[in-house]
DNA sequence: AAGGCGCCCAACCGCCTTGGT
DNA sequence: AACCAAGGCGGTTGGGCGCCT
Protein backbone atom coordinates (compact mmCIF):
# COMPACT_ATOMS: atom_id res chain seq x y z
CA UNK A 1 0.00 0.00 0.00
CA UNK A 2 0.89 3.55 -0.39
CA UNK A 3 2.08 2.86 -3.82
CA UNK A 4 1.45 5.48 -6.42
CA UNK A 5 -0.32 4.06 -9.31
CA UNK A 6 1.70 5.04 -12.15
CA UNK A 7 3.93 2.66 -10.58
CA UNK A 8 2.00 0.05 -11.94
CA UNK A 9 3.66 -1.80 -14.72
CA UNK A 10 1.56 -2.95 -17.77
CA UNK A 11 3.79 -5.78 -18.46
CA UNK A 12 2.39 -9.39 -19.59
CA UNK A 13 3.20 -11.34 -16.39
CA UNK A 14 5.83 -14.45 -16.46
CA UNK A 15 3.81 -18.00 -14.50
CA UNK A 16 5.23 -21.00 -13.65
CA UNK A 17 8.45 -22.11 -12.14
CA UNK A 18 11.20 -19.52 -10.40
CA UNK A 19 14.03 -20.12 -12.61
CA UNK A 20 17.68 -19.94 -10.02
CA UNK A 21 18.41 -16.38 -12.03
CA UNK A 22 15.07 -14.82 -11.35
CA UNK A 23 15.67 -16.46 -7.50
CA UNK A 24 18.80 -14.92 -7.17
CA UNK A 25 17.96 -11.30 -8.58
CA UNK A 26 14.82 -11.18 -5.88
CA UNK A 27 16.90 -12.33 -3.35
CA UNK A 28 19.50 -9.76 -3.79
CA UNK A 29 17.69 -7.47 -4.35
CA UNK A 30 15.58 -7.35 -1.27
CA UNK A 31 18.47 -8.22 0.80
CA UNK A 32 19.77 -5.11 -0.10
CA UNK A 33 16.78 -2.98 -0.66
CA UNK A 34 13.49 -4.33 1.17
CA UNK A 35 10.84 -5.46 -0.47
CA UNK A 36 9.14 -1.81 0.34
CA UNK A 37 6.37 -1.97 -2.29
CA UNK A 38 5.87 -5.41 -3.63
CA UNK A 39 4.59 -3.97 -7.01
CA UNK A 40 7.56 -1.90 -7.30
CA UNK A 41 10.01 -4.82 -7.08
CA UNK A 42 9.42 -6.33 -10.08
CA UNK A 43 9.80 -3.24 -11.86
CA UNK A 44 13.10 -2.48 -9.62
CA UNK A 45 14.49 -6.28 -10.32
CA UNK A 46 13.25 -6.36 -14.04
CA UNK A 47 11.56 -9.38 -13.29
CA UNK A 48 8.73 -10.18 -15.56
CA UNK A 49 6.39 -11.87 -12.52
CA UNK A 50 3.88 -9.50 -10.40
CA UNK A 51 4.30 -8.20 -7.45
CA UNK A 52 2.15 -10.55 -5.56
CA UNK A 53 4.47 -13.51 -7.59
CA UNK A 54 7.76 -11.96 -6.06
CA UNK A 55 5.96 -11.37 -2.82
CA UNK A 56 4.72 -14.98 -2.44
CA UNK A 57 8.44 -16.51 -3.69
CA UNK A 58 10.32 -14.23 -1.34
CA UNK A 59 8.53 -15.21 1.87
CA UNK A 60 7.83 -18.92 1.13
CA UNK A 61 11.48 -19.78 -0.77
CA UNK A 62 13.76 -17.01 -0.57
CA UNK A 63 13.18 -15.45 3.27
CA UNK A 64 15.95 -16.33 5.20
CA UNK A 65 15.68 -18.86 8.24
CA UNK A 66 13.50 -21.27 6.37
CA UNK A 67 13.55 -25.05 7.22
CA UNK A 68 13.47 -27.44 4.82
CA UNK A 69 12.77 -31.05 4.60
CA UNK A 70 10.31 -32.75 6.47
CA UNK A 71 8.77 -32.21 9.51
CA UNK A 72 9.53 -33.79 12.71
CA UNK A 73 7.68 -35.47 15.16
CA UNK A 74 7.29 -31.90 17.54
CA UNK A 75 6.42 -30.34 14.79
CA UNK A 76 3.36 -32.75 13.79
CA UNK A 77 2.20 -32.67 16.74
CA UNK A 78 2.03 -28.76 16.91
CA UNK A 79 0.24 -28.46 13.66
CA UNK A 80 -2.21 -30.98 14.91
CA UNK A 81 -3.15 -29.52 18.35
CA UNK A 82 -3.48 -26.39 16.76
CA UNK A 83 -5.06 -27.35 14.14
CA UNK A 84 -7.51 -28.77 16.24
CA UNK A 85 -7.92 -25.40 17.82
CA UNK A 86 -7.49 -23.03 15.14
CA UNK A 87 -9.29 -24.66 12.33
CA UNK A 88 -7.60 -23.53 8.92
CA UNK A 89 -9.56 -20.54 9.22
CA UNK A 90 -11.18 -17.66 11.44
CA UNK A 91 -14.47 -20.14 11.31
CA UNK A 92 -13.77 -22.53 13.92
CA UNK A 93 -12.49 -21.84 16.96
CA UNK A 94 -10.07 -19.13 16.44
CA UNK A 95 -12.30 -16.62 16.40
CA UNK A 96 -13.00 -17.38 20.11
CA UNK A 97 -9.22 -17.46 20.78
CA UNK A 98 -8.80 -14.23 19.07
CA UNK A 99 -10.56 -12.62 21.46
CA UNK A 100 -9.30 -14.40 24.14
CA UNK A 101 -5.75 -13.56 23.39
CA UNK A 102 -6.67 -10.34 22.41
CA UNK A 103 -8.36 -9.53 25.63
CA UNK A 104 -6.03 -10.34 27.69
CA UNK A 105 -3.43 -8.49 26.25
CA UNK A 106 -5.44 -5.28 25.31
CA UNK A 107 -5.66 -5.56 22.04
CA UNK A 108 -7.68 -5.42 18.65
CA UNK A 109 -8.00 -8.88 18.03
CA UNK A 110 -7.40 -7.81 14.44
CA UNK A 111 -3.77 -7.63 15.57
CA UNK A 112 -3.79 -11.06 14.74
CA UNK A 113 -3.84 -13.25 11.73
CA UNK A 114 -5.51 -16.50 11.54
CA UNK A 115 -5.58 -20.64 10.60
CA UNK A 116 -2.30 -21.81 8.85
CA UNK A 117 -0.50 -18.38 9.24
CA UNK A 118 -1.28 -18.43 12.96
CA UNK A 119 0.20 -21.97 13.06
CA UNK A 120 2.84 -21.08 11.05
CA UNK A 121 3.93 -18.56 13.78
CA UNK A 122 4.51 -21.08 15.99
CA UNK A 123 6.67 -23.20 13.56
CA UNK A 124 9.59 -21.21 13.39
CA UNK A 125 10.79 -21.84 9.72
CA UNK A 126 8.22 -22.89 8.30
CA UNK A 127 5.51 -21.08 5.88
CA UNK A 128 1.90 -21.36 6.33
CA UNK A 129 2.01 -22.74 2.72
CA UNK A 130 4.01 -25.54 3.60
CA UNK A 131 2.02 -26.40 6.99
CA UNK A 132 -0.86 -26.28 4.65
CA UNK A 133 0.45 -29.05 1.97
CA UNK A 134 1.64 -31.05 4.74
CA UNK A 135 -1.76 -31.31 5.89
CA UNK A 136 -3.50 -31.95 2.97
CA UNK A 137 -0.80 -34.56 1.41
CA UNK A 138 -0.72 -35.81 5.04
CA UNK A 139 -2.19 -35.01 8.27
CA UNK A 140 -5.31 -34.83 7.42
CA UNK A 141 -5.66 -38.56 6.41
CA UNK A 142 -3.91 -39.72 9.55
CA UNK A 143 -6.31 -37.48 11.22
CA UNK A 144 -9.27 -38.58 9.73
CA UNK A 145 -8.09 -42.57 10.17
CA UNK A 146 -7.49 -41.35 13.90
CA UNK A 147 -11.21 -40.11 13.73
CA UNK A 148 -12.44 -43.28 12.17
CA UNK A 149 -10.94 -45.79 14.73
CA UNK A 150 -11.73 -43.30 17.73
CA UNK A 151 -15.74 -43.80 16.08
CA UNK A 152 -15.13 -47.32 16.24
CA UNK A 153 -14.16 -47.40 19.72
CA UNK A 154 -16.80 -44.65 20.56
CA UNK A 155 -20.07 -46.21 19.34
CA UNK A 156 -18.46 -49.19 21.98
CA UNK A 157 -18.45 -47.38 24.74
CA UNK A 158 -19.60 -43.80 24.47
CA UNK A 159 -22.84 -41.79 23.00
CA UNK A 160 -20.56 -38.81 22.72
CA UNK A 161 -20.03 -37.00 19.50
CA UNK A 162 -17.07 -38.11 17.66
CA UNK A 163 -15.31 -34.59 17.16
CA UNK A 164 -15.70 -34.43 21.24
CA UNK A 165 -13.68 -37.47 21.32
CA UNK A 166 -11.23 -36.06 18.69
CA UNK A 167 -10.80 -32.49 20.67
CA UNK A 168 -10.58 -33.90 23.61
CA UNK A 169 -8.50 -37.15 22.90
CA UNK A 170 -5.25 -36.93 24.93
CA UNK A 171 -1.78 -36.28 23.80
CA UNK A 172 1.33 -34.90 24.83
CA UNK A 173 1.15 -31.44 24.27
CA UNK A 174 -2.29 -31.40 23.94
CA UNK A 175 -4.03 -28.81 26.65
CA UNK A 176 -6.24 -30.54 28.83
CA UNK A 177 -8.81 -27.43 27.29
CA UNK A 178 -12.06 -29.14 25.39
CA UNK A 179 -13.77 -27.13 23.04
CA UNK A 180 -17.04 -27.66 21.87
CA UNK A 181 -18.47 -26.51 18.60
CA UNK A 182 -20.51 -23.21 19.74
CA UNK A 183 -16.90 -22.08 21.55
CA UNK A 184 -19.19 -21.07 24.62
CA UNK A 185 -17.67 -23.74 26.87
CA UNK A 186 -14.18 -22.77 26.78
CA UNK A 187 -12.49 -23.92 30.37
CA UNK A 188 -9.44 -22.32 30.96
CA UNK A 189 -7.13 -24.37 32.71
CA UNK A 190 -4.88 -22.55 32.09
CA UNK A 191 -5.72 -19.74 29.82
CA UNK A 192 -5.32 -20.70 26.60
CA UNK A 193 -2.60 -17.86 25.79
CA UNK A 194 0.00 -19.18 28.16
CA UNK A 195 -0.81 -22.49 26.95
CA UNK A 196 -0.53 -21.43 23.03
CA UNK A 197 3.40 -19.81 24.61
CA UNK A 198 3.87 -23.49 26.21
CA UNK A 199 3.46 -25.23 23.13
CA UNK A 200 5.60 -22.63 21.12
CA UNK A 201 7.96 -23.09 23.75
CA UNK A 202 7.91 -26.65 24.28
CA UNK A 203 8.09 -27.70 20.44
CA UNK A 204 10.93 -25.13 19.65
CA UNK A 205 13.01 -26.85 22.49
CA UNK A 206 13.34 -30.04 21.50
CA UNK A 207 13.54 -29.27 17.44
CA UNK A 208 16.10 -30.29 15.87
CA UNK A 209 18.11 -29.19 13.53
CA UNK A 210 17.69 -25.99 14.33
CA UNK A 211 17.79 -22.56 12.64
CA UNK A 212 20.23 -20.22 13.38
CA UNK A 213 18.39 -17.33 14.43
CA UNK A 214 14.99 -16.31 13.72
CA UNK A 215 14.07 -13.19 14.48
CA UNK A 216 11.01 -13.06 12.37
CA UNK A 217 8.94 -16.44 13.58
CA UNK A 218 9.54 -15.53 17.22
CA UNK A 219 8.94 -12.14 17.08
CA UNK A 220 5.77 -12.33 15.58
CA UNK A 221 4.62 -14.89 18.23
CA UNK A 222 3.21 -13.52 20.98
CA UNK A 223 5.56 -10.90 21.41
CA UNK A 224 4.35 -9.19 17.80
CA UNK A 225 1.40 -9.64 18.51
CA UNK A 226 0.77 -8.82 22.36
CA UNK A 227 2.17 -6.24 21.11
CA UNK A 228 4.36 -5.14 23.78
CA UNK A 229 7.78 -6.45 25.65
CA UNK A 230 8.56 -5.09 29.06
CA UNK A 231 12.33 -4.46 29.28
CA UNK A 232 14.28 -4.67 32.36
CA UNK A 233 12.63 -1.59 33.80
CA UNK A 234 9.23 -2.28 32.81
CA UNK A 235 8.36 -0.04 29.79
CA UNK A 236 6.70 -1.70 27.15
CA UNK A 237 8.57 -1.72 23.84
CA UNK A 238 5.94 -1.49 21.49
CA UNK A 239 6.41 -3.48 18.18
CA UNK A 240 4.12 -3.12 15.25
CA UNK A 241 1.88 -1.30 15.45
CA UNK A 242 3.43 1.29 17.84
CA UNK A 243 6.81 0.84 17.83
CA UNK A 244 9.05 2.90 20.38
CA UNK A 245 11.83 4.51 17.99
CA UNK A 246 13.07 6.23 21.56
CA UNK A 247 14.20 2.90 22.81
CA UNK A 248 15.89 1.12 20.00
CA UNK A 249 16.85 3.47 17.65
CA UNK A 250 20.45 3.09 17.59
CA UNK A 251 20.52 -0.41 16.40
CA UNK A 252 16.62 -1.34 15.56
CA UNK A 253 15.20 1.00 12.57
CA UNK A 254 11.62 0.58 12.20
CA UNK A 255 10.76 -0.17 8.30
CA UNK A 256 9.01 2.04 6.95
CA UNK A 257 6.00 -1.08 7.74
CA UNK A 258 6.55 -2.74 10.66
CA UNK A 259 4.67 -5.28 9.89
CA UNK A 260 6.82 -6.92 7.83
CA UNK A 261 9.58 -7.05 9.94
CA UNK A 262 12.72 -4.87 10.94
CA UNK A 263 16.11 -3.49 9.92
CA UNK A 264 19.42 -4.41 11.44
CA UNK A 265 21.10 -1.21 11.36
CA UNK A 266 24.30 -0.47 10.44
CA UNK A 267 26.06 -2.17 13.55
CA UNK A 268 24.79 -5.35 12.55
CA UNK A 269 23.88 -5.98 15.94
CA UNK A 270 21.07 -5.71 18.68
CA UNK A 271 21.68 -3.31 21.80
CA UNK A 272 21.47 -4.75 25.21
CA UNK A 273 18.13 -3.33 25.94
CA UNK A 274 16.79 -5.57 23.06
CA UNK A 275 18.48 -8.36 24.61
CA UNK A 276 17.21 -7.86 28.09
CA UNK A 277 13.54 -7.11 26.50
CA UNK A 278 13.16 -10.35 25.21
CA UNK A 279 14.71 -12.12 28.29
CA UNK A 280 12.22 -10.91 30.35
CA UNK A 281 9.25 -11.61 28.66
CA UNK A 282 7.56 -14.39 30.49
CA UNK A 283 6.00 -15.76 27.60
CA UNK A 284 9.27 -16.78 25.47
CA UNK A 285 11.55 -17.98 28.00
CA UNK A 286 14.69 -17.80 29.14
CA UNK A 287 15.31 -21.36 28.23
CA UNK A 288 14.28 -20.69 24.32
CA UNK A 289 16.56 -17.62 24.49
CA UNK A 290 19.72 -19.25 25.85
CA UNK A 291 19.25 -22.60 24.69
CA UNK A 292 18.20 -21.49 20.69
CA UNK A 293 19.43 -18.36 20.17
CA UNK A 294 22.79 -16.93 20.89
CA UNK A 295 22.10 -13.68 19.76
CA UNK A 296 25.56 -11.96 20.63
CA UNK A 297 27.56 -15.23 19.18
CA UNK A 298 25.48 -15.36 16.08
CA UNK A 299 24.82 -12.06 15.33
CA UNK A 300 28.32 -10.50 15.94
CA UNK A 301 29.89 -14.16 14.72
CA UNK A 302 30.77 -15.54 11.25
CA UNK A 303 27.75 -17.77 11.80
CA UNK A 304 25.30 -15.18 11.65
CA UNK A 305 26.69 -13.75 8.53
CA UNK A 306 26.71 -16.90 6.65
CA UNK A 307 23.10 -17.60 7.77
CA UNK A 308 21.90 -14.10 6.69
CA UNK A 309 23.76 -14.29 3.33
CA UNK A 310 22.53 -18.04 2.26
CA UNK A 311 26.71 -18.24 2.39
CA UNK A 312 26.59 -18.91 -1.35
CA UNK A 313 23.69 -16.93 -3.66
CA UNK A 314 24.14 -13.60 -2.09
CA UNK A 315 27.71 -13.19 -0.60
CA UNK A 316 28.12 -9.75 -2.17
CA UNK A 317 25.37 -9.14 0.76
CA UNK A 318 27.33 -6.57 3.25
CA UNK A 319 25.90 -6.56 7.04
CA UNK A 320 28.17 -3.27 7.64
CA UNK A 321 26.31 -1.36 5.12
CA UNK A 322 23.19 -3.09 4.12
CA UNK A 323 20.13 -3.23 5.61
CA UNK A 324 18.96 -7.01 7.10
CA UNK A 325 15.36 -7.77 6.92
CA UNK A 326 13.70 -10.40 9.22
CA UNK A 327 10.04 -11.40 8.10
CA UNK A 328 7.59 -12.45 10.08
C1' DA B 1 10.02 -50.16 -21.21
C1' DA B 2 5.99 -47.62 -20.77
C1' DG B 3 1.68 -46.25 -19.22
C1' DG B 4 -1.24 -45.26 -15.23
C1' DC B 5 -1.68 -43.59 -10.88
C1' DG B 6 -1.02 -41.03 -6.72
C1' DC B 7 1.68 -37.87 -4.03
C1' DC B 8 4.18 -33.65 -3.20
C1' DC B 9 4.70 -28.96 -3.36
C1' DA B 10 5.37 -24.51 -5.76
C1' DA B 11 2.54 -21.32 -7.50
C1' DC B 12 -1.79 -19.29 -8.81
C1' DC B 13 -6.46 -17.63 -7.79
C1' DG B 14 -10.04 -15.28 -5.59
C1' DC B 15 -11.57 -13.10 -1.69
C1' DC B 16 -11.13 -10.03 2.19
C1' DT B 17 -8.95 -6.29 4.78
C1' DT B 18 -6.41 -2.20 5.08
C1' DG B 19 -5.01 2.26 3.98
C1' DG B 20 -4.60 6.17 0.84
C1' DT B 21 -6.96 9.55 -1.98
C1' DA C 1 -18.42 7.86 1.77
C1' DA C 2 -16.72 5.75 -2.16
C1' DC C 3 -13.26 4.07 -4.81
C1' DC C 4 -8.94 1.89 -5.73
C1' DA C 5 -4.54 -0.47 -5.07
C1' DA C 6 -1.72 -3.31 -2.24
C1' DG C 7 -1.11 -6.79 1.09
C1' DG C 8 -2.38 -11.03 3.15
C1' DC C 9 -4.75 -15.21 3.55
C1' DG C 10 -6.82 -19.98 2.57
C1' DG C 11 -8.24 -22.88 -1.19
C1' DT C 12 -7.01 -24.95 -5.27
C1' DT C 13 -4.39 -26.31 -9.32
C1' DG C 14 -1.06 -28.47 -12.10
C1' DG C 15 3.65 -29.99 -13.17
C1' DG C 16 7.13 -33.09 -11.76
C1' DC C 17 8.38 -37.18 -9.78
C1' DG C 18 8.36 -41.89 -8.02
C1' DC C 19 6.09 -46.18 -7.60
C1' DC C 20 3.49 -49.92 -9.32
C1' DT C 21 1.77 -52.99 -12.71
Amino acid sequence: MGCKPSDKPKAKYRKGLWSPEEDLRLRNYILKNGHGCWSSVPINTGLQRNGKSCRLRWINYLRPGLKRGTFCKQEEETILTLHRMLGNNGSSFYSTLTLLRASSRGLDEQSYTSGWSQIAQHLPGRTDNEIKNYWHSYLKKKVAKAEEMEGQTKSQYTSTSSSEILECSPSPQKPTTCFNSSHESVQKSPPLVSQLDDLSKDQSCQRSPLPKILFAEWLSLDQVHGGSFANNIGDPWVLKEGFDHSTTSNNLQADHDLGHGFVLNDEGIFGSGFHHGISHHHGLGLEMINSQFKFEEQISGPGFVDFVSGGDLYSDFNLQNDAMYFYK
